[in-house]
DNA sequence: GTCTATATGCTGATAGAC
DNA sequence: GTCTATCAGCATATAGAC
């Protein structure tokens, strides 16, 4: 593969996200992705697989994203209390570097899921990357309790508070590139764990 | 208008709501919906004027019900820092009324946009509408700050941190249905307003 | 009010020339 | 690797019989 079409198929799978982030999955043609990229839609055929699979070449790379940076926050020896911090600032950190890619993960999901038993194993893929980052992260956050640095509030009902408002970040964050990252981060951290430190 | 009629537009604006919640419009066809009412595609256009006309006769009155709820909290003597707190009462119990019409909130509105200059003002309705209640909501929010229930914080990081948690509240409702009601208002209202009380 | 039949256009995807 | 031409299927919506 050259370095040319490598490029190429960077800027369908770029051009794609923003469109699919737009009107959603469902509602861009594969015309439309043409059409931004400059090709006719038959050209583009050249360079991916169907139109499902640059959705997959999205979302499961961006899922992997988040794993790998929990992950990596989740060896480290902090305190718990401390590793939910870093996450929040990780999740605000590829929230910022992918906002388009970002913008599909809370619904544009769905649409990875074929007909009836396909030999398409994305859609499970990407529900076990989503259900082992969220179950870390409630790990996590219990741990946070047991060290004595958060109150012992509903634990379900305060994970899915704050992954809700991380997760559409990149909606609030297009209206306003312009705010510092630091505030940012130390604004989320106060609105999202304030309320429920001891 | 019969009775039975309207029974019949009611059921085909539910069905119609639970499957836009579960592909989103673009994805649901006029098919769909007929099969899920059991009627031809064909007969449906005795009771709707088009498929983006049920978009509207569902995403038009749930955000007049949030307006109007806003309002009325608006118009009482309470101090704004409990204001705030009968605001995310409502948007719960808005939300467990209503939660399929509810889920068409955060993305679904972009589909009231027909093409250009159409006599369709269904979308600026919408915007207006919204728009509305995050003024009021932001007005009101400033007024805690004012008061001194609140700390001076970003304010628009934290009405974004709150609200899009409660545009969400539908899709974590869904999977713990059984939850005591006053127990979920009692652990928002802490998650959601305690990081920011003075 | 429901149906069958149909109109018209767009969909994702392929074949084959250059 | 891009194009034109084309396919089969599905989209929203309408006409008109019953």
């Amino acid at each position: 593969m050259t370095l040319k079409s490598k490029n190429r198929q960077k800027e369908i799978l770029a051009k794609s996200a923003r469109l699919f982030r737009k009107k959603g999955y469902a509602a861009t043609s594969v015309r439309d992705i043409a059409d931004a990229v400059g090709m006719k839609s038959a050209s583009l055929y050249n360079h991916i697989k169907s139109k499902e699979d640059i959705l997959q070449s999205l979302l499961l790379p961006i899922a992997k994203i988040y794993v790998t940076s929990i992950d990596e926050v989740n060896k480290s020896n902090l305190p718990a209390i401390e590793k939910l911090e870093q996450i929040i600032r990780d999740q605000i950190n590829i929230t910022i570097e992918n906002p388009d890619a970002v913008s599909l993960v809370p619904d544009q999901w769905v649409f990875l899921k074929n007909d009836e038993s396909d030999d398409n194993y994305a859609y499970d893929e990407y529900i076990d990357l989503r259900n082992y980052y969220e179950k870390l992260f409630i790990d996590i956050f219990q741990q946070a309790i047991a060290e004595g640095s958060l109150k012992s509030v509903h634990i379900e009902i305060a994970c899915f508070s704050i992954l809700s408002t991380l997760r559409r970040l990149y909606s609030w964050y297009a209206r306003h590139r312009t705010i510092d990252k630091a505030i940012l981060e130390k604004e989320l951290i106060m609105n999202l764990l304030g309320g429920l430190r001891k």
